[in-house]
DNA sequence: AGCGGGATTTTCT
DNA sequence: GAAAATCCCGCTT
C-alpha cells in the first residue's frame, strides 16, 4: 500500500460529518481502458448509523452491508428504479457510515463523460445520479477498494473553511434539519444552492 | 424560474 | 405494497 493512501485512509476513519467537508477539492480519477478521466469533488452528504435518513440507520443489511466494511471503498444504491449513486465509506470498520458524493467538476477526459451522459456542460455532473452515470458507475463497483484502477480517490489539500458552504441535506424525509450537506460555495456544478 | 408528474425496480415492512 | 440519499420533461407564470 503506497504512503499517499494511508494518509487517505486516516482521514477516512472517522466520522461521516468530519470526512465530508474534507473530501471537498479532492478528486476522482477514473480509467476506461487506456483513457482517464479526472473529476473534482464539489458536493458531499455526510450519513451516519445513528442518522435516520441513513441507509445503516436499520442496521446491517444485504444492501447496506460495504458501508459497515472498510473505510476507503465505495458504497454504491441503485434508487428510483433507474439511478445509481455513489458514497465514499468512513469510519471504522463495523460502523455504517459513508458520504455521498453529490456533485463534481470534470478536469480531465470531459469527452469521454459527455458520451456516458449524452448531455454537455453543467448537468453533466451536478447531481449525484448524474455524476454516477458520466463516470459509468454502477453495481459492478460496489464495495470497489478505491486506492485501485479503475477508480481511483486522490486526496488534495484540505480547503479554507471560507470557502464551505454547509447546509441541510438534499432529498430525505427523515432528519431534514441535520447540516450535513456541504458545497464549494463558488462551484457552478453544484446540484442545487 | 418554479411546480408537478412519470419513469422504473430494489429493498424492507 | 409503499417508499425511495433522483432526473427529466412539460406546463404555467
Amino acid at each position: 500500500m503506497d504512503m499517499n493512501w494511508i494518509k487517505t485512509l486516516k482521514s477516512l476513519q472517522q466520522p461521516s460529518c468530519n470526512v465530508a467537508p474534507r473530501l471537498l477539492g479532492c478528486e476522482l480519477e477514473r480509467t476506461f481502458g487506456n483513457k482517464t478521466v479526472r473529476v473534482r469533488i464539489v458536493e458531499t452528504e455526510a450519513y451516519s448509523q445513528t442518522d435516520a435518513a441513513s441507509h445503516s440507520y436499520k442496521g446491517r443489511t444485504p444492501r447496506t452491508d460495504i458501508m459497515f466494511g472498510p473505510a476507503g471503498h465505495l458504497y454504491v444504491y441503485f434508487t428510483y428504479g433507474m439511478h445509481y449513486c455513489c458514497n465514499v465509506v468512513t469510519g471504522l470498520e463495523g460502523e455504517g457510515a459513508a458520504v455521498l458524493i453529490r456533485a463534481v467538476e470534470p478536469l480531465e477526459g470531459e469527452n469521454i463523460l459527455e458520451t456516458q451522459r449524452r448531455v454537455q456542460g453543467i448537468s453533466l455532473t451536478n447531481g449525484p445520479a448524474k455524476l454516477s452515470q458520466a463516470l459509468g458507475i454502477d453495481k459492478q463497483l460496489n464495495g470497489h477498494d478505491l486506492s485501485l484502477s479503475p477508480l481511483k480517490l486522490v486526496l488534495r489539500p484540505p480547503l479554507e473553511a471560507n470557502m464551505i458552504t454547509t447546509t441541510t441535506r438534499i432529498g430525505i424525509s427523515q432528519a431534514k434539519d441535520v447540516p450535513w450537506r456541504f458545497y464549494i460555495s463558488d462551484s457552478p456544478y453544484v446540484s442545487k444552492k
